[in-house]
DNA sequence: GTCTATAATTCGATAGAC
DNA sequence: GTCTATCGAATTATAGAC
């Protein structure tokens, strides 16, 4: 499912290419939106020519098709117990949000969803093949049906105000503040307040 | 504040005009978004010449500014009782998102703070004018202060969730499931658990 | 594989007749 | 006030030389 080739062979040269263009693209598509990125400045950003960017993707549309191909990497908490969950996840995804140093996944997938039809569908299917199994491998498959909407609008809810609007009454929080205020509602969500 | 001239002189012959470019206009950017909607669309939608816009607005820019200019018509919700103060802002939140026969403005205005800067930086103010107070009026002004931006995020994740991502998760929910399953972190938030 | 040149659109904005 | 005509700029995408 992911960018790389997963054939036997041996990476082919320029593949490096390849990769560089769609590094390049996903940082315009998440900083910028689908409309206002150009394929000239993701051409200028990777150091190459546009026509290149044509030819590995044929168009805008697949490049940011192919740019949409996210891995959340989500880790395993199944280990955590139960009354630390919320916590683990409030933490584990502040994490990844302030330390994004070189991948703005989360960004461009929040971003274009908003506004692009494809993107949203993409959306649903990265949360229903990454997100839920893993809400399911910690809640059971019953409580994770039923919970797992309201955790990601909590948590989503969060991404949105304080990294994409980036309102100043969320924005200025510790990350430790964070957890503390979030953790409790999360729990009140899984029931177990 | 409002798009409504408040002088005291009558209204003007083809203020009209005027008022059903704003409508059209707030339509087009709500669906589509700035970048996507064009003049043209809108004159179209309106019924109108594209010049006629432009003589009236200046420029595109203008015109998305004057369709900012959002009144969010928040209730008084000061007279209820405080346990059930979660309950009655998440059911007055969705019956406004539920029940947007001819207004636009709450996804309006969502989903274009999350691509366009502008708009990012008047969905700062319209919160400051209009839901800090609303919040301080019920809560007391230090507990709003502290709790404005998390209540901020979970109704702004809800609706992220339900009408713009539309996850099946959250988007196939009865409102009263929504009530009975989100109030319970709202007033977690609020400390009054 | 890489680059130049350019076709083909689309759109915001302007000028000016009526 | 309203409309026609059009300019100028930006951008995707293609054709083809090297």
């Amino acid at each position: 499912m992911m960018q790389e080739t997963e054939n036997a062979a041996a990476p082919r040269r320029s593949d490096h290419t390849r990769a560089t263009i769609l590094e390049a693209a996903r940082r315009r598509f998440a900083a910028h939106g689908f409309e206002r990125t150009t394929i000239r400045a993701i051409a200028a950003d990777a150091d190459i020519d546009p026509s290149m960017v044509m030819r590995y993707y044929g168009n805008k549309a697949h490049l940011f098709d192919a740019a949409l191909d996210i891995d959340l990497h989500l880790p395993d908490l199944t280990s955590i117990p139960a009354d630390g969950l919320a916590r683990a996840w409030v933490r584990h995804f502040l994490y990844r949000w302030e330390h994004n140093g070189d991948d703005d996944a989360l960004l461009l997938l929040l971003r274009s969803a908003v506004t692009n039809d494809h993107a949203s569908q993409r959306m649903h299917e990265i949360f229903a093949a990454q997100v839920a199994p893993a809400l399911a491998a910690a809640l059971g498959p019953e409580q994770a049906a039923a919970r797992a909407g309201l955790v990601s609008t909590q948590l989503l809810g969060l991404a949105l105000t304080r990294y994409l609007l980036r309102l100043p009454a969320v924005a200025r929080l510790t990350p430790d503040e964070i957890v503390s205020t979030f953790a409790p509602a999360i729990r009140a969500t899984l029931g177990q307040s």
